[in-house]
RNA sequence: GGGGCGCUAGCUCAAUGGUAGAGCAGCGGCCUUUUAAGCCGUUGGCUCCGGGUUCGAGUCCCGGGCGCCCCA
């Protein structure tokens, strides 16, 4: 089988750089899909701001203690007036927090449920003119994060948003009354709002709610970025992901087509009569999680037991399909010990499905479906744009064949390139070739290696760059020493029934007619044993169990691997993985060290 | 691991080696139909950190940190 479904981002390149290996896989987030975000409080529970009062009567100080040494002279109880430093401005917050308490409003309060989404004034109006709108005004209540404050002598207009969309909120002192508009007046953009009131359609044309009653729920007290450029700081965005989904444009977008795509995968497995399972993620360290990477490794206190985190769930969902679960698929997190860039987190997600009776032949087809299915459920469009590239992800997609490409761009035959005859030689010649490059390094590092490993290397240096850019394309007549799960091809047993799919230059998917043969099973697994003895940290432990399982009979078998984050990339016209991954993994800042005089700290 | 680029007010960005600035946000004032509302006034700085050169460093040099891109 699949010796690594492929994994999400395209380590596959990777690992073809370092061994020629089988790649790995991903996962996908697991259990519940996005379902929603709704609210599920239930009814109201109890008063709300109820004892505010006394603590505001309490508090009226505190404020100003927040401000250290700044005593400049000003009157303190100005303290308002002094500086914006953030420190300062979350002292200002506070002091309008206690404020909110002697109004009565708990600016942490809890138990307001809206009735309404901001998308629905949107659906029961539509581009409706204001008279229309007057006729039958109701009573909208709307709930949401203040994103833009206009504001008049005696009113002004709030930009909320909430789960749905945005809606202006429209606060006017002699609409929502004397302590309404106190407590607007304590209102700083960021903060959470609940507004009730008729719908009204401004002169400027913008579906409005007129409050009639308002308040703040939530008082926010670090200012929000700038309104017109917003969060720009790519660090801080990936840091602070929820100031940057607060306020950057698109960024919900990406993350709502994300869990799109993932329920789209589900129901279009289910459909299919899958079923879907969670397989551990603590793997033993003999066991082959079935791809090539080197793992995080942990340790169990009670069981005294060393563990890794899995690099793949392929050779569970194999058991299951010798257990009779004929077609299986998990969704689940995937970890892999390797370095960061723009296609790699240390831990992303994978979908791995299994199916019985079937071949890879079938998977091609049924992953043309899946995709074009994936783009226009979640962008509308069978055709994508990524990065200023259209693709069309419209069935069929062309084959290209590795070995046929590999030997070509090595100026051989095939039938001598996978005999080894020349291709010392040949690969000399690529790598003066490409002298300038780097490439020349990794066509040394695979010098030595066999002959399907080297062809392997050669694809995806020369042949990689020549796939179609407008489509997709299917990789396929993978050499035997690259896929140590997947099944031999009958007519030609240096190959295997593999494919891997190429979008957009990266690896989305990976799969192959699956090795049921417990004895060939074993020669691979001798194989990739020897090759860790030799030096390679990626090659998989001989897994036993694994073997057994293959003895109790698997029936003929295809599975795939799909890179969620990848696939997520590529309908999000997103350049990194980092963008499509709510906390990606980041160094933390340095933690400032006081006592650390570094270098030339002394007077000497 | 190597190379390039970046890091200045809460945010977005300026600043020939010579007093660290603007816009937004904030604060005060005016303003009950705004859309980056507007007008007047105003506060706010460990210029990522540590050394060095210099009369003088945000700027030049060395070292370090974090990030991005390319390469490995």
């Amino acid at each position: 089988m699949p010796a690594s479904r492929l994994r999400s981002s395209g380590r596959a390149s990777e690992t073809m750089r370092r061994r020629v290996g089988p790649r790995g896989e991903e996962d996908g987030t697991g259990g519940n899909l996005a379902q929603g975000w709704g609210a599920r409080r239930g009814p109201g529970h109890g008063p709300r701001a109820s004892s505010g009062a006394v603590a505001a009567l309490t508090s009226p100080a505190p404020p100003t203690s927040l401000r250290p040494g700044f005593a400049g002279g000003k009157d303190p109880r100005m303290a308002e007036e002094l500086g914006t430093s953030e420190r300062e401005i979350v002292a200002q917050r506070q002091r309008k927090a206690e404020a909110l308490r002697a109004l009565g409003v708990n600016p942490w309060g809890n138990g307001h449920t809206p009735r309404h989404l901001a998308a629905d004034l949107l659906s029961r109006y539509g581009q409706q003119p204001a008279e229309e709108i007057a006729r039958d005004p109701g009573s909208w209540s709307v709930a949401g994060r203040v994103l833009a404050v206009r504001s008049f002598g005696k009113a002004a207009f709030l930009k909320v948003r909430d789960r749905s969309g945005d809606i202006q909120v429209w606060v006017k002192k002699d609409k929502v009354g004397d302590r309404g508009f106190e407590i607007y007046k304590l209102l700083d953009v960021g903060d959470i709002v609940a507004a009730e009131g008729p719908a009204t359609r401004t002169k400027t044309g913008e579906l409005t709610v007129e409050a009639a009653t308002f308040t703040i729920l939530t008082k926010s007290v670090h200012p929000l970025p700038e309104k017109w450029h917003g969060l720009a700081d790519v660090e801080a965005r990936y840091r602070q992901r929820y100031v940057d989904l607060a306020v950057t444009p698109g960024v919900r977008e990406t993350f709502v087509r994300r869990a799109r795509i993932v329920t789209t995968i589900r129901r279009f497995l289910d459909e299919r009569g899958y079923l879907e399972v969670e397989t551990p993620t603590l793997h033993r360290p003999e066991e082959a999680g079935g791809a090539a990477a080197r793992p995080f490794e942990t340790h169990h206190n009670a069981l005294g037991l060393d563990l890794k985190l899995r690099i793949a769930t392929e050779l569970h969902l194999k058991r299951l399909v010798v257990g009779g679960l004929e077609r299986v698929y998990e969704i689940g997190r995937i970890w892999r010990n390797e370095g960061i860039d723009r296609r790699h987190n240390p831990e992303f997600t994978s979908i791995e499905f299994y199916q019985a009776y079937a071949t890879h032949e079938d998977l091609m087809a049924l992953t043309e479906q899946l995709l074009h299915r994936l783009a226009v459920e979640v962008t509308g469009s069978a055709v994508v744009k990524f990065q200023g590239q259209e693709i069309d992800l419209t069935p069929p997609y062309p084959r290209v064949s590795l070995l046929a490409e590999g030997a070509k761009a090595l100026g051989l035959p095939v039938e001598e390139a996978l005999a080894g005859k020349g291709l010392a030689e040949a690969l000399a010649r690529a790598a003066a070739r490409e002298n300038a490059s780097e490439d020349a390094w990794k066509l040394e590092q695979v010098a030595q290696r066999s002959p399907g490993e080297i062809l392997a290397a050669a694809f995806e240096i020369f042949g990689e760059k020549q796939l179609p850019k407008d489509r997709p394309a299917f990789v396929v007549d993978f050499p035997i020493e690259t896929s140590p799960l997947s099944r031999r091809r009958d007519a030609d047993p240096r190959l295997v029934d593999r494919f891997e799919l190429f979008v957009a230059g990266m690896e989305v998917a990976n799969a192959f007619s699956e090795l049921n043969d417990p004895a060939d099973q074993r020669a691979r697994f001798e194989a990739q044993v020897k090759a860790r003895a030799a030096g390679d940290e990626e090659a998989m432990p001989y897994d036993e169990d694994y073997v057994r399982a293959l003895e109790i009979g698997m029936p003929p078998t295809a599975g795939e691997g799909i890179g969620i984050d990848r696939v997520a990339m590529l309908l999000t016209d997103s350049a990194s993985i980092r963008d499509v991954i709510l906390f990606p993994l980041l160094k933390p800042r340095a933690a400032a060290q006081p006592g650390d005089e570094g270098p030339g700290g002394k007077p000497e």
